[in-house]
RNA sequence: GAGACGCUAGCUCAGUCGGUAGAGCAACUGCCUUUUAAGCAGUGGGUCCCGAGUUCAAUUCUCGGGCGUCUCACCA
């Protein structure tokens, strides 16, 4: 949309103009200013209200053309409402098809069926238009299952007209094409694009079954605050806001551990949450500044049984949506059925590149993180070198889901280190697809422990700006007493990426962080 | 953060080796009572993303800026 700044030498309101609610005026269309006429005139000269207040609704696009009888007498009548896509004009009878809720259904409208008021009114109706129509439901002589309706109400009349994507025999013509635009005008593409809405309510469905396996096994969906005085939990820049009355800075949270843990603590001994993380970091295929996690906690439980139900849910998840456990990902066949090959960090090492770490000398290991450019912040940390060379030489050759498990203990403070080694944790990625899906650990429960990592992350602040500072009453919680916890956190973005086989994690968000056009 | 590419009518796109632009759909007028990418005849519609430079002349060339898409690097 172009916004153009005039200056009029009266004050009056250039009639070609719309004014915005910046108080900028957008230079009004032709295409608009014809519909706001028609608009008037559906008003004045027909006396409708062009935008009434309900539609007795009973029926929808899906369930008339499932259900259509041939043989009925009479032909069942219908009452269903929805936004006009196509109006094929023949003088004095037209199709047009409407879209609702579930799809599309064609409309036969004729002049001595509704009559010369309503035929009028139909003439005057545009495509993007929404009406609610009765009639009785017949198939055409081309044999497409169509209301032929009796009355038609103006439910509320467009004056934006949408881009006009046409479709036959499943190939699609003229189609809103720009990402940009599509994703400034998510309504736009909801409407006219096809698929898009199917994605989103894919996504709905996938989120629904997760909270349905959890709630099986009897977690509590819990709320924690977004908005944080100390943030933690990953290693992440945060968002940065201000409250006025406190007089304080408040960061907006970029995990949901800390106060989840602190739930456990408090005696909810399986809690989880949906919701938003925000990370002040680079935007690509696969970030967007805010996206959804699920982080789920178990108390009495460890690693082990967060691998199992991280299996049940993406599994059982896939099979909900999908209806199978094979998934088709660009162009890799990905199968998702359990259970997952397990693979020790250091041994993923050594069979995807033949270097065995357990081995190598820190001199050795810091040759062969500069033979492939990588760097670690701050000073070598042989854990950090050992985990940035998996990163680098093994992370994205792990198509087929797999559980990498015993990260080196330099790489979380939050984790418990693995029983016969303190070198490694008892921690797991999911990887699939060459992308983390999935994070889990035996949580770290040792107060003292704790509290002597956590203050040595925050040190690491000088070097890695990354790391979270020191939260005092996380610390204070655990020093109050955690029982041993499992806890697993999956990024929902990317599992509903994998599901649907969007490429693009802006495919799969509502509305996507943009910059304003001007 | 780096590179490539894009931005022309409401939408999808052509095009201009520098002389202010076209198509299809949409819109408008007329015809058409079983069409379906409906059809037929006609009409209108553009600060060619913004700014500067070169030039008699820039939508086109050069430079700068904006926004986006894709790829690469980093974080989930």
């Amino acid at each position: 949309m172009m916004i153009f700044q005039r200056t009029w030498t009266n004050t009056g309101i250039h009639p070609g103009h719309i004014i915005l609610l910046d108080g900028q005026m957008e230079e009004e269309s032709a295409l608009i200013r014809i519909r706001k006429e028609k608009l008037k005139e559906i008003r004045e000269d027909l006396g409708i209200n062009p935008y009434p207040y309900t539609y007795d609704v009973c029926d929808y696009s899906a369930e008339i053309i499932a259900g259509f009888d041939e043989t009925r007498v009479p032909e069942r009548t219908v009452s269903i409402a929805g936004r006009i896509m196509t109006i094929r004009e023949m003088g004095k009878a037209s199709f047009c098809t409407i879209q609702d809720r579930d799809g599309r259904i064609q409309l036969y409208v004729a002049l001595n069926t509704i009559g010369e008021e309503s035929y009028r009114l139909f003439k005057k109706l545009d495509i993007g238009d929404i009406i609610g129509v009765k009639g009785p439901v017949k198939k055409t002589r081309t044999g497409e299952i169509t209301v032929f309706i009796t009355s038609l109400t103006l439910l509320a009349k467009n004056i934006r007209p949408l881009p006009v994507v046409k479709e036959k025999d499943g190939e699609v013509f003229d189609a809103f094409a720009d990402k940009e635009l599509r994703y400034r005008n998510r309504h736009v593409d909801l409407i006219v694009t096809p698929g898009v809405k199917e994605t989103f309510l894919k996504r709905i469905a996938i989120i629904r079954n997760f909270k349905k396996i959890l709630d099986a096994k009897n977690f509590n969906e819990v709320e924690t605050p977004v908005l944080q005085p100390v943030y933690g939990g990953a290693a992440a820049s945060p968002f940065t806001s201000w409250h006025n009355a406190l007089d304080m800075t408040l960061y907006l949270r970029i995990s949901l551990e800390p106060y989840l843990k602190r739930l456990i603590v408090g005696g909810f001994d399986r809690v989880y949450e949906i919701g938003k993380c925000f990370r002040n970091e680079g935007i690509d295929r696969t970030h967007n500044p805010e996206f959804t996690m699920l982080e789920l906690y178990q108390a009495y439980a460890d690693f082990n049984d967060m691998m199992a139900i991280t299996e049940e849910l993406i599994e059982q998840t896939a099979l909900a949506v999908n209806g199978s456990t094979a998934i088709s990902y660009e162009g890799k066949e990905i199968e998702l059925k359990t259970p997952w090959k397990r693979l020790r960090v250091t041994d993923a090492l050594k069979e995807y590149t033949g270097l065995d770490v357990m081995v190598m000398s820190d001199d050795e290991l810091r040759a062969e993180l500069e033979k492939r450019d990588a760097h670690l912040k701050g000073d070598f940390v042989r854990g950090l070198a050992i985990d940035e060379l998996f990163k680098v030489l093994v992370e994205d050759r792990l198509i087929q889901p797999v559980f990498i498990t015993h990260h080196p203990v330099e790489t979380t403070p939050l984790c418990k280190p693995d029983y016969d080694d303190e070198r490694f944790l008892q921690r797991f990625e999911l990887f699939i697809n060459g992308t983390e899906i999935a994070n889990a650990y035996s949580e770290s429960n040792d107060p003292v422990f704790q509290r002597k990592t956590l203050y040595e992350q925050s040190l690491r602040r000088a070097v890695d700006e990354e790391a979270p500072p020191m939260d005092e009453n996380f610390v204070q919680a655990i020093e109050t007493g955690m029982p041993p916890t499992g806890g697993l956190g999956i990024g929902i973005d990317r599992v509903v990426m994998l599901l649907t086989g969007e490429t693009s994690i802006r495919d799969v968000l509502l509305f996507p962080t943009m910059r304003p056009q001007d």
